[in-house]
Parts: structure tokens; C-alpha cells; sequence
DNA sequence: GAAAAACATTTTATGTTTAAAATATTCACA
DNA sequence: TGTGAATATTTTAAACATAAAATGTTTTTC
């Protein structure tokens, strides 16, 4: 077990050497990638909108349910917590950007939609959010783009798996 | 005139659909799974040996430099802010993880390496890390690794150029 | 029908992260 | 030299994030 099992004779010593095994150097790339392109997006957004990213997100969300949206949906969306989503809904409530309004049959939950300001302002954000991904990520060719929705499709199914 | 003319809601509702377009689409998955992937890193750092990431990470960068990082080095490398490498190494000096010594010619900077302790902590810690990193990333293909290596290579480089 | 469980949200306490200001040191150069 | 620019770090203030407790509402169950 242990020679079979031991890396060819590389030590504690080696193994720092030749430590960053694939799984590990892709794991880093894609989160340096990834947090490079976030903080451009958080940048711009901030300078040229002066919005914050996870406030931009919640509208977002809502954008896309004209509807309107429960707290917890939000929540569950946005993969964050509920007291976080409950802390950035009070600012943006109090900017006139979101209201919150009962549901008819349930006193419990709140239904939260964007206001007319709210569709307004977001519409502009969200054509220049869009072509500032664009900028990052629109430079790929068509099979670049296919292989990394691919691929990507293939970790989360594989992390999902574990996460219980 | 409002109530003849105000009904675009057509337009606003189809540019919901069809503004999804490639790039968005492709960051929001790639920004949802590496989160995931981080997420889950986080979570058993806390539980298996009650420690940060962002901990983690410091002391990852140290152990790749035995000879030790100025808090500005560590700042570039971790891409985070120097009030934030600062309030860290507060921290894990105060654990005895790291230690800060002067530099012979430049009394504005410090030195920052592991201790013995901290070598050993880490070690511990980096071996489970790699181990999970790997159950994350580590069923892809050879090619579905290449692939991505190749095509995060093309996005950094692509963001690189657009950040000045 | 009342007690218990589940649900939806907010509050609280703690910690992370950033940008910007403050402090201190070194370098450049006229 | 001596003044200002550049460098290295820490401090500060505000936003963000989480877990856990608290509040109020609905549903289940006996």
C-alpha cells in the first residue's frame, strides 16, 4: 500500500516542489481569472454608476422577475445569505430604486419588485454591465466559449455532487 | 397619452430574453462555479482546521517563498489590499503562525516568513486542501483541463489588456 | 382546537474586504 | 543638502457576509 500508493519515491520535500498537481494550478488559475474580471466589473460599476456589485446583482434579479421576488428567493438566488439580502433591500429601498410591498395571502413573506426609478436606472447599468463582459469575455472564439460553458457545466455537476 | 402609448412593455420584456447574450451568460456561470468551488474550500478550512481562506491563502504565498515576502509582496500576490494583508498578519502573528522581521536596509518594510509552527500547520492543511481541490476539479478529462487552462489563459490576457 | 413544527424575515454580533487617509521611510535631483 | 515624489505599511470608515437568535406567521398533528 504505501510503496504502491507513494508517488514514485517523492517526499514530503518534492511533493512541495511538485505539489501543484493540475487540479490544483487549474483551480487557481480560475479563481484568479475569475476574481480579475469581478473587480473590473465592481470597479467600473462603482465609478461610473457608484453601485456596488452585490447591489447590482439584487436588481439583477429582480429584472429578470418583473413580478416581483420573495426575500428568500433573492436569497436563494444571489447564493447569499437572508440577513445580507435583508441589509442591502433596506438601502436600496431607502434610494426609492425597490419596493416592498405584503403578499395578499401570506403575511410572512414580502414581495419585492423595482420600482419605476429602479427599472430605469437599471436598464442603463445593465447595457453598460453587459458590455463591459463583453469586453472581457467577448473576445473568445464561438469554440472557446462552447468548450468553457461545457466545461464548467461538468464542475459544478461534479461539486454538487459532493456538497451535502 | 399614458394609457395608449405606455404599453412597451413588449420591448422591455424581449430585451429581458434576448440580453442574455454569450459573454453574460458564460460569466455568470463561470462566476457561480467558481464560487461554488470556493464556497466549498471555505467551509471545510473552517470546520476541519478553523481557519480563513483568506488565512490560508497568506500562508500559502509564504510557503512558496521560504526565504519570505514584504506585506506588499503578499498584497499583489493574494490581489487583495494592503489593509487587508495587514489586519491578517496581525492575526496569525498572534498565533505564533508567522513571524515579521525587519529588513537589514530598508526600515519600512518587513519580512514576513512562516515559523516552524506555521510550516507545520500549513502542510497539514495544504495536503487536505489539495485533496479537495482535487475532488472538485480533478474528474475532468486531460483534454477538458488543457481546454480550460487554454482558454482562462486567453480571458486573463484579454482583461489585462483592457484594466489600465 | 391547542401545542408543536415549519416558515419568512429581521436583528445582532462578529469578521472580511475595500478605498482612502495617515504615518513613516527612502529616493531623486536640482 | 533639502525638498518633493515615491514607497511600505497601518489605521479608519463603510459596505458586505455569515451564523445564530429573535420575531411573527402559517401549517401540521394529535
Amino acid at each position: 500500500m504505501d510503496s504502491a500508493s507513494d508517488q514514485a519515491g517523492l517526499d514530503h520535500e518534492s511533493r512541495l516542489e511538485h505539489g501543484d498537481h493540475q487540479a490544483v494550478r487549474l483551480w487557481l488559475r480560475l479563481l484568479t481569472c475569475t476574481n480579475l474580471v469581478e473587480r473590473h466589473l465592481r470597479d467600473r460599476l462603482r465609478k461610473e454608476f457608484d453601485i456596488t456589485l452585490p447591489r447590482f446583482d439584487f436588481m439583477a434579479q429582480l429584472a429578470r422577475e418583473p413580478k416581483g421576488l420573495t426575500m428568500g428567493d433573492l436569497s436563494q438566488r444571489m447564493m447569499v445569505s437572508g440577513g445580507n439580502v435583508s441589509g442591502i433591500a433596506v438601502q436600496l429601498e431607502g434610494e426609492g430604486l425597490i419596493s416592498r410591498e405584503p403578499v395578499p395571502g401570506n403575511r410572512r413573506a414580502f414581495c419585492v419588485t423595482l420600482t419605476r426609478a429602479g427599472q430605469k436606472r437599471f436598464a442603463e447599468m445593465a447595457e453598460a454591465h453587459e458590455a463591459w463582459v463583453t469586453e472581457c469575455l467577448g473576445n473568445l472564439s464561438g469554440t472557446e466559449t462552447e468548450q468553457m460553458m461545457s466545461v464548467l457545466k461538468h464542475i459544478k455537476h461534479d461539486v454538487s455532487r459532493i456538497e451535502p
